[in-house]
DNA sequence: TATGCTATTATCGTTTTTCAATAATTTTTA
DNA sequence: TAAAAATTATTGAAAAACGATAATAGCATA
């Protein structure tokens, strides 16, 4: 499993989803679902802008989680 | 611009484009294009699967190198 | 040289997914 | 309580992954 961790980013650099969004060129509509783990890919353009906006690298947002075995 | 390091990672790994494309259920041509750079975004199940046979993070694979300004 | 083996590159068609636009709803905050 | 922010859902268009396939290149080794 990819777990998004950009709120936790979006914390460190205390900026909200909608300012975040409007840097980035990206509805908030489209952020929130990024945000919230309910996207199934990502572009290269997206990943970059937000590394740019929020000064971090692509570890920061994203992880790989194992999953578990059933 | 974000940068695949897909090479150096396989190269720590000791595994070949061949059996690794094999191991993520990916065609060698489609595993090609990711790692020389050509892909314009990745699905989350590419990466997971990637991270997954390479014993590895998203920023292991992925790197932001910003744009030197023109 | 010749022969495999691996890797790269390219094209085509299908499927998946992003993303914008929009609206409704929920949550947070002042 | 009212406003602002954030989330969720829907629709449609554009972008891109991806499989399949074939051609080519590189690189060993006999």
């Amino acid at each position: 499993m990819i777990r998004v961790n950009l709120d936790v980013v979006m914390a460190k650099k205390h900026i909200g989803a909608k300012e975040l969004a409007e840097r980035i060129d990206l509805t908030p509509a489209n952020l929130s679902i990024l945000k919230n783990n309910r996207a199934k890919a990502i572009r290269f353009t997206t990943l970059e802008a937000l590394c740019r906006e929020l000064d971090c690298q692509p570890g920061d947002i994203l992880e790989y989680v194992p999953e578990e075995e059933g």
